[in-house]
DNA sequence: GACATGAGAGCAATCGTTTGCATTAATTGC
DNA sequence: GCAATTAATGCAAACGATTGCTCTCATGTC
């Protein structure tokens, strides 16, 4: 019922062609011919069907946006940034939920690949190989994960974990337990190498719990297990089990942070709401986002493209570049001192840069910004 | 460069058309020319262009899902719910989201229009003339909104909002306040008109507070106010506000419950891990977003169809049902008695029908649950 | 042995656009 | 006054699939 190209066509008395040009290539049109076919579109409601269009020029100008779970308050801003980037560029984006399930991840590819022009893959949870698979399909920017070959941005949480362990060194902790994220997280192995790392070296006992779920559920159900390990100061996988940690731990009648001492890694929203308010550190998801988005449409012309592109875009010679972004500490109030003390003892070693150093502050402190591109 | 159906045709040595009904109609097709074509097309990793499909079946089996706000916690388990609905009925979901700006949530509906088959608009804040017209363009299925010919589903937040006022003038409070949600919203009219017939009835002042961002800042910034307009007692628009309310307050020196009772309305999961612990109105969101899926595609045969249609299917005869999901009232810590004494005379009137009362009770308690369709 | 039957496969039109090329008419240069 | 240019439009072939028809054979029936 929708009107078509060829009933604008039959109203203005033109042919299929000029009702086309008039809107792709308005120039090429008289002038007196363009208003009367823009009116007749006008009044018949006419509006190009982006699909059809998308089957000859092989551009649909849109985006597909994969994220692990859209219910994880990390994502939000991140989206919204690359939805705000991507308008900018005349983009739309797609945004679609796998509930963590790496095959729900494979079939939205699929599903995707030819009604956009790139996916942006956020926090996979499939393996490497079927990713560089897919990327034969669609052109993909991987998100929160390095994989060989293709473009991808990532924010440093390794070097993030590092800060918030020295953190709680500098507090005087030694029993330190690391609350993992889900199977197949890449994150989770770089934070788990950087923490064992900078525990080792410490001189603290390291616990690793998981892998879990890395929601407040996942969170709270593993407060018994912190009681039981001793450790006096948690590194979470994300805010959200952080939060959900110190909640269950509230349950059991610990204390954050006089008896155990909390971080996250995100810095979500939330973690500002919460009391008490979240020791975390902030990755820059928006920046992502935006980053991610800018990477998949670097070949794209930005404005008046002259056409002529066949296939999807940018086939040859993309640059796979692999964006590192730097993640910084937010100490609030969920982090105190250790049991004993040797509080200042701790935390001064391995050439830190400039940079103040985190010691117990009060307030709201930020340490080490910047951002990186190497490759 | 991906492959092509007519790269498969000749790989295999038959028609184009023998490969489509491979993989649309194999009944069609000799068993033994179909394992040659199955092979091939594996073998080139052929997939149908799903776009393609859809220009001359009028069927893209995707459903655009619009929404105000993807950082809200209330949207989450409303788009997985669709989600999984969805992927039961071999569709999938694009979601899009419009930062609560109507311009945006238009230009998104077009967008949208002819990659999906329906498009779920959810709490628009576009003028209902403008939804009329826009769902003669694609079908619509209006969430959180009633809109007269369309189809629709609505929590009814203005019941909900009904218990909890006569919750808080049950604990003897007198002095109201509500906090508005955004301009634009219908369910702020519904929850606006509900809490101010109760209250008046119930001879309670209400102070109407408002319009505001619904977010946890939106909360936040309203505590002064709250203070000074003398409330003892709050409903917020949503949860978001409530919790930011919560904070704000905090800041400035008020404790909730002890100051201040507050309720929220949506019962994120994020309201059971504050403290206190949110009492607040529980709105089925996954319902509601598995509802509005089953009814976008209630015209659509459950399994095989035998095609055919020609446009958009179920052109004519769509039910326009409105259905209507209960709410009910989770009572938790973050609402305590009033000032003064009668907390026993109050909120006994209007017949209640069966099921218990709300009265100062601890721990969680829900009040009338249930799910009614209308017309 | 003639004929209806039906299975399997090919043909070609179609979906709604875009775009290289051909055509026409009007303008310009000399 | 005529060729050469330019501006505006039409023509038709794509893009990658689906699907109603037609065509060709075996096969089964009487």
């Amino acid at each position: 019922m929708p009107a078509t190209i060829r009933d604008v066509a039959r109203a203005s008395g033109v042919h299929i062609s000029t009702v086309s040009r008039t809107f792709s290539a308005p120039h090429l049109v008289n002038p007196e011919t363009r208003s009367r076919v823009l009116a007749c579109a006008e009044s018949l409601g006419y509006r190009p069907n982006r699909a059809a269009r998308a089957l000859i020029t092989g551009r649909t100008h849109n985006i597909g946006l994969i994220v692990a779970d859209i219910a994880n308050p990390f994502f939000p801003p991140l989206i919204k940034a690359a939805e705000s980037q991507a308008r900018g560029r005349d983009y739309h984006i797609f945004v679609a939920d796998t509930n963590e399930d790496p095959a729900v991840e494979e079939e939205l590819v699929h599903a995707l690949a030819k009604q956009v022009d790139g996916v942006l893959l956020c926090s996979p949870r499939m393996s490497n190989s079927l990713i560089e698979q897919l990327s034969r399909e669609v052109p993909l920017v991987v998100i929160n994960r390095q994989v060989a070959g293709l473009p991808s941005v990532v924010t440093d949480n390794g070097q993030g974990a590092r800060l918030a362990v020295e953190h709680l060194l500098a507090l005087g902790h030694r029993q330190l337990a690391l609350l993992g994220g889900p199977r197949g997280s890449w994150t989770n192995r770089e934070i788990r190498r950087a923490v064992g790392a900078v525990a080792r070296s410490g001189g603290a006992t390291l616990t690793v719990l998981g892998p879990n779920a890395p929601t407040e559920t996942g969170g709270s159900a593993l407060a018994e297990q912190v009681r039981r390990c001793g450790a006096t100061a948690v590194l979470a996988y994300n805010d959200l089990m952080a939060i959900g940690l110190i909640e269950g731990l509230h349950a059991i009648g610990m204390e954050v942070p006089r008896d155990v001492s909390v971080v996250g890694i995100d810095d979500i929203a939330l973690s500002r709401l919460t009391r008490p308010k979240l020791t975390t550190v902030a990755t820059p998801a928006a920046a992502a986002g935006r980053t991610a988005v800018d990477m998949l449409l670097q070949h794209d012309a930005p404005a008046g493209t002259r056409g002529g592109a066949r296939g999807t875009f940018g086939d040859d010679r993309r640059t796979t570049a692999q964006v590192t972004l730097q993640t910084e500490l937010v100490i609030r109030e969920s982090t105190g001192p250790g049991p004993a003390a040797e509080v200042d003892r701790a935390g001064t070693p391995e050439a830190e840069g400039p940079g103040p150093h985190p010691t117990a502050d009060p307030g709201e402190v930020a340490v080490t910004p910047g951002e990186v591109v190497p490759s």
